[in-house]
DNA sequence: GCCAACGTTGGC
DNA sequence: GCCAACGTTGGC
């Protein structure tokens, strides 16, 4: 079981709108990054846990809870011409990007802010907190279950 | 809206 | 393979 927290835009896509999904499950599209590719593609596995963060938001933070719902699989909005996401470098015999389904399981009551992680000690080495820009991210299983009970 | 940090591209 | 130019992310 690994642990992950993958980052959304609340205006764009935020976890009200996967609460709404039916099934409350959604393919997670459009990541364009190396290191967020093969962790999709690679690692996630069905079960795993996700902390559902938004960025750019009022405040920015772990929203909720989520679940790996769907292993890895070729990103088909890279081959869609009139996609936002289109990539002529995709080619669907060997694609470049990788997306996995994601289920809703919780929104906080309240967002556990970024300042409020900033201010724990526990969680200094949290990726969010190093390497901020990385979309999709590991998370160890202590700073989750930490964020979990900061959210309950 | 600004801008620092970081990733990608492409000329050489 | 280097690195300057450019684009994106995301906090503030």
């Amino acid at each position: 079981m690994n642990y992950w927290l993958m980052k959304s835009e609340p205006d764009v896509y935020g976890i009200d709108h996967l609460a709404k999904e039916k099934n409350k499950t959604d393919h997670w599209d459009g990541v364009r990054n190396y290191q967020a590719r093969n962790i999709m593609r690679d690692e996630m596995k069905k079960g795993d846990k996700v902390l559902f963060y938004h960025s750019n938001a009022k405040p920015s933070g772990v929203a909720g809870l989520a679940v790996i719902a769907k292993e890895g699989y070729p990103d088909h909005t890279a081959f869609d011409k009139k996609s936002k996401y289109f990539d002529a470098k995709s080619d669907p015999d060997n694609p470049r990007w990788y997306m996995v389904d994601v289920k809703f399981v919780k929104k906080f009551k309240e967002v556990v802010s970024l300042e409020e992680l900033k201010h724990i000690p526990e969680l200094k080495d949290m990726v969010l907190l190093n390497n901020s820009r990385l979309s999709v991210q590991p998370v160890t299983k202590k700073e989750y279950d930490l964020i979990v009970k900061l959210g309950t």
